[in-house]
DNA sequence: CCACTAACCTGTAGGC
DNA sequence: TGCCTACAGGTTAGTG
């Protein structure tokens, strides 16, 4: 998916676009994307202004003007795209809406998705919303830090590549950030999770360091307009620029950019995905 | 609760 | 060119 970076970019481009618009039409070219849509959901958008649009972890939250927030998943493959032009419909693209803004120019927005990966649904209260109310902190934001991923972390077994993986422990990251950020820090992904927790459940030092390289490379990659992989191109049609700056992230068989590093980068598979790695500079923890 | 696998889909790249 | 396989940004459901 567009992970964390690539939600953002789209969120800034299209929130110009399409914040203080009225929903006039919304034509659904299918029932469902990875989830059915809501019962009635064309009818529950349509004359709602679009009052502001937010991002939680991966998901893009378009608050409405009534008592109902949009919520939307990009999946792998998910994106919009917003013109001020008529739109020709490409084959996936899933969800037209027609919009007014108040300078009454009209505006089109488009969700495709050629994997159906993502999802859309409705919600009235956050803390009622199964998709948003198990996630766990912004890895941005101040409740993200190393001692409260310690409490997190403390005893578990699995690899660190999970663990952040997981969106009940950091609510953001995937493939590609988790790879970057353990690089960053000189971690494994095989560590232990439990390894990077003192005995006392405190973080150790490559935790604390952890937390910072997180941050690091997300907003790093938030100032390059997120990655461009493969199809994905924010709002505006155009391409993020990050992935120039990966240093592991698909880089098999390349060197390490650790200044001094002699090691190559490896590729490993982790429960079912792919984890890029150093083994010379990225030790485990002893 | 934890850990792991399979499943959901389509498209593309690479080998032969 | 065609066929086949492997792989791709994520999350959930199901199993043990």
């Amino acid at each position: 998916m567009p992970e964390l970076p690539e939600v953002e970019t789209v969120r800034r481009g299209l929130a110009p676009h399409i914040e203080g618009a009225r929903i006039e039409e919304v034509i659904l070219n299918r029932p469902n994307l990875r989830f059915a849509f809501p019962n009635d959901f064309a009818e529950r958008l349509t004359g709602q202004v679009i009052v502001q649009v937010h991002r939680r972890a991966k998901y893009l939250l378009m608050a409405l003007s009534g008592e109902e927030t949009l919520l939307s998943h990009l999946g792998m493959t998910g994106n919009f795209r917003v013109s001020d032009q008529p739109q020709t419909i490409q084959k996936h693209d899933h969800v037209v809406m027609h919009l007014r803004r108040q300078d009454e120019s009209a505006r089109t927005l488009i969700y495709s998705d050629p994997r159906r990966f993502g999802f859309m649904d409705l919600y009235t209260d956050a803390a009622d919303c199964a998709f948003l109310n198990r996630l766990g902190p912004e890895p941005l934001g101040n409740e993200m830090n190393a001692a409260s991923l310690a409490v997190r972390f403390k005893a578990r077994k699995s690899a660190i590549k999970s663990a952040l993986l997981d969106q009940r422990n950091i609510a953001g990251l995937g493939n590609i950030y988790v790879c970057e950020a353990l690089w960053r820090a000189g971690i494994s992904p095989e560590t232990p999770t439990g390894d990077l927790v003192k005995a006392d459940g405190t973080p150790r030092r490559e935790l604390e360091a952890l937390s910072g390289t997180i941050r690091d490379v997300l907003e790093a990659a938030i100032a390059a307009g997120g990655s461009t992989l493969r199809d994905f191109r924010n709002s505006e049609g155009g391409a993020g620029y990050f992935q120039h700056a990966f240093d592991v992230y698909g880089r098999e068989g390349e060197r390490c950019h650790t200044k001094g590093c002699k090691g190559s980068i490896a590729r490993i598979v982790q429960s079912g995905r792919s984890s890029f790695f150093c083994p010379v500079c990225q030790s485990k923890i002893s």
